[in-house]
DNA sequence: CGAGTTCTGGCCTGACTGGTCAACAACGCG
DNA sequence: CGCGTTGTTGACCAGTCAGGCCAGAACTCG
């Protein structure tokens, strides 16, 4: 009965990722968000409610997908020692250096808004926290196939590769060469995954 | 001959810090930036340039005052070691947690900025590598003192060492406890710095 | 065809943005 | 005491901000 929408929602909501990826939050206005989205104020509106909201509607599905993403790499991945690797190395794993340079949605947001938006933060805690769970899943997986030294506490050695990550995303943005990048992320891997046979 | 200025550059340099720090650069407002150092807009302008200007300004006064700081706590310390775990420990000294979660303004400023200002990112790495160099010394010097593995390569660690520190940080800001963040800590430190015993 | 419902896009507002400028004030020198 | 130089002030600018609003369009169902 009602009038159908013209547009899909998680296409808006893809496109307007791009934009608060790019610019950040404050320094992206409505009026680009109708631009990249093709969308009029009032169904911008009309459908997300008001900046701050559409903005963490954005940010969830970022980092659901990323999860998601995640969790099937593991699934999939031949050994789990390769996807903790792959993991840290990501953010070097570009040819142009452009990606790094981008960093990630989360982090550039958390780095900007935590303070002033607690909704924003205590989405990033979650996030950061589900990435943990995998990675200490993972871990706990390459012990048992042997790529890792049985002594390491998963839980802990999770976070600190989370970590160890998290500061290659920010060198990144700083627009250190994919290389540099990439072997400051090996130099941490190496020592924070030791090999069973180093004992 | 010319009239005297009624305020002091550096104070009105530390107390606009502050309001980028907590806000942000995006979300500052010049209206912020007058009320916060108690200054006119012309006399704001005229001593300093634009907003942009003056930001830059601020961040390169934060970070050398950072660098000259890590620098005599080197030199100072007994120990090397103990410069290094002091060091990635930083963000979790605080017993409120509000300082961990207000995280450190050259990190968020990259996190926001890096992509739109190319002469924060230029600056961001310059103080990184300058880090990156202090740390290098102090890893070398540790292994001299008989507290790190001879084994390390200094210059590699020194790396890892800020990456994982960097990623403390990024943790901090959402608000997980100081507890969890000095575990984290930790948790990098005994794997990256090696004790010479464990071979 | 008409009634009901939702969607759409643009207009409006009024507050705020970063930045400029001209008038005025405070000082040292001659 | 002027005079030149610089600092300070506040008014002012054009432009942008987020958000509210509404008249009309597009659709389904009866």
């Amino acid at each position: 009965m009602p009038r159908p929408r013209e547009f899909d929602e998680e296409c808006v909501v893809a496109a307007i990722r791009e934009v608060f990826w790019d610019k950040g939050y404050a320094a992206t206005s409505v009026d680009d968000l109708m631009r990249a989205s093709g969308l009029g104020k009032g169904s911008l509106y009309g459908a997300f409610g008001d900046k701050h909201r559409l903005f963490l509607r954005v940010l969830r599905e970022y980092n659901d997908t990323n999860d998601r993403v995640l969790r099937e790499r593991l699934a999939s991945a031949s050994r789990a020692v390769h996807f903790v690797r792959e993991f840290v190395h990501g953010p070097s794993r570009d040819s142009t250096g452009a990606s790094a340079q981008r960093g990630c949605l989360l982090a550039n947001s958390t780095a900007e808004l935590a303070t002033s938006m607690p909704d924003v933060a205590a989405e990033a805690r979650r996030s950061y926290d589900a990435t943990a769970e995998i990675l200490t899943e993972a871990i706990e997986r390459a012990r048992r196939e042997g790529d890792v030294d049985p002594g390491v506490d998963a839980d802990q050695v999770a976070y600190a590769v989370l970590a160890a990550q998290l500061g290659v995303v920010a060198l990144g943005r700083t627009g250190m060469g994919v290389g540099a990048l990439a072997s400051v992320a090996e130099s941490a891997l190496t020592r924070l995954l030791p090999s069973p046979g180093h004992e």
